[in-house]
DNA sequence: TACTGTCGATAGGTAATACTTATGAATAAG
DNA sequence: CTTATTCATAAGTATTACCTATCGACAGTA
């Protein structure tokens, strides 16, 4: 008893389901159609022998005799019968899987998770996702709007397949840079002049007015405190909200000046706002593990979220 | 290019599907279930390297990726998760495939087509097909009634599982001993004596009665007219039938003499017929092609037939 | 930080399978 | 009786499945 080694023993392998080949079902399925040994081995384009073995092999693992003499030719008994149904049905099975699983290859189907910014969600994203379900409506959408660090942590942990966020990503992530935000300092009608809140800091008396600003700690926030400070402005925050919109509509009765991507605050319906000097430009990218490549879904909505919004951000280079 | 010939070509072997094994299946039910390849493989009592380079194998043949790394870990995608759902689904048909096999085999269920003779209709058989159905509700019966050449040449074009008919069966059958069937003479009351009815043959004078006997040709005919031909008689039909009822009852408004089996002249309200001498022993016998062996289902008829109809007829002996 | 245990992948080798061609036996047809 | 057809068997090779041994990656821990 030389060679493979037989440390294991082997009694109830499985669930006592016998080492069946498929190509043995398409063997009895095509002898059961063709009536004919011969003709089924033409059929499958394997040689008699092969196909006759086959199905002896098949029939001692089913342990029933799937074929009767009749003549020089060789007829289905009845559990010959109902074993090629079954292969029908299972082979039936087998090429609707491989035919859900090619077009889940090119991400015609399946579900996608997708995480995005308020504004990306508001502005950047929706034409493309309009756009997904109209050409893919057998693409499940799961969407979660959140701040950026947020849709990173939940892409980590394998609860997102695509975010939309404010980039750089960083590590373990790629990305496809989707659209850049210019963001301008807006102000209510009426507000002093920013020199003036500027001098009045610099004098060392409280600036009069305060700011509607994203989230401390955001990644906008940080964005636009670097480009106030370039301008000489260190902004009192009187009111903190991750929703671009509340902060427009703060600003737009006239509580604070604020900081806004541009889409945000022109959308209002009147353009109430004044619109200040650039404070940052916001680059929003599409982001995905890098560990696990491109989701085929995720290519998909990508590109066509560059495509809805090509001319209005940063010209867009293909995704992964 | 030594060794396996090639000469043919092979191109979309069968329908396209790839040569998957069930074994993998199992690797992949498992390996949802357990979360762990190394769980998997124990459980399924083969070693890791078996169940992941079978899982890399099913993922090849698949075209899909069917795990994703997570960790040290893998973890099922989307794919793999329909693909273990479809693993589910054929392996459980399997299971339910392969049982029905055994139950088949063990004759407790399937199809059994059944052949018999008028009498063996009437009297010999029911009692144990109603046992059958009683016993084996799951066996589904299809009988059929006819003469025994019919019934053995439906035997031989396989349109008859087994046959109850006169024996012997002959070359290519099989059968077993069911019952030994006395069959008499029987004569209308008032009806002249045998005796005279032979003398007048013998005289040159024309039997005055005739007979209503079975067809001519068929088996028990010819075991009757032997028998009357050791009695010394030479009967003349007046009537034939192949149904034994009909002889009885002409026999019964006494139009003719007849032969029939006891059960059979006994079977009317009053015991109108006078029994005269046996004319035949006739044997019935449960029939089946020996080439192919006796059907379960098959066995199991005519052991209950056998035991039902015990002490009547012949002591019946356990079939093949 | 390095140590250590766990999980899965890879390498090398053997057994089991699946297929090939060549040929035989049984049946059907001329 | 001869010939053709159909499937089974034999002998040999390629492919597949599985084993043991070992490695690399990761997570927990000192």
């Amino acid at each position: 008893m030389a060679g493979r080694g037989m440390e294991m023993e082997r009694e109830a392998g499985a669930a006592g389901i016998p080492p069946i080949n498929f190509r043995s079902l398409a063997c009895l399925q095509e002898a059961a159609r063709c009536g004919s040994f011969t003709d089924a081995a033409l059929e499958m384009r394997i040689s008699q022998p092969a196909l006759s073995q086959s199905l002896a092999e098949l029939s001692k693992r089913l342990g029933a005799p799937l074929f009767r003499k009749e003549g020089r030719r060789r007829a289905l008994t009845e559990g010959g019968r109902r074993a090629a149904r079954y292969a029908d049905r299972v082979i039936g099975q087998t090429a609707d899987l491989l035919l859900w699983l090619d077009r889940w290859e090119r991400g015609e189907v399946g579900l996608l998770r997708v995480g995005m910014i308020d504004t990306a969600c508001l502005y950047t994203v929706p034409a493309g996702l309009s756009r997904l379900r109209e050409e893919h409506s057998e693409i499940e959408l799961n969407l979660v709007v959140d701040d950026s660090a947020s849709l990173l942590s939940m892409l980590d942990e394998y609860r997102l397949d695509l975010a939309f966020t404010v980039g750089p990503a960083g590590e373990g992530f790629d990305s496809a840079p989707i659209a850049v935000e210019p963001m301008h300092i807006y102000s209510p009608p009426g507000f002093p002049p920013l020199e003036e809140a500027g001098a009045a800091e610099e004098a060392g008396r409280a600036a009069p007015e305060g700011w509607a600003l994203f989230p401390a700690g955001s990644r906008t926030r940080r964005m636009v405190d670097q480009g106030l400070v370039r301008l000489g402005i260190q902004p009192r925050a009187a009111l903190e909200s991750a929703n671009p919109t509340v902060l427009r509509q703060m600003a737009a009765l006239g509580y604070a000046r604020t900081v806004l991507p541009r889409q945000v605050a022109e959308a209002g319906a009147a353009p109430v706002l004044e619109e200040g000097p650039l404070a940052a430009l916001r680059p929003v990218e599409g982001v995905w593990r890098s560990a696990d490549g491109l989701d085929p879904r995720a290519r998909r909505l990508i590109r066509l979220v560059q495509r809805e919004s090509e001319g209005e951000g940063a010209p867009a280079a293909a995704p992964g």
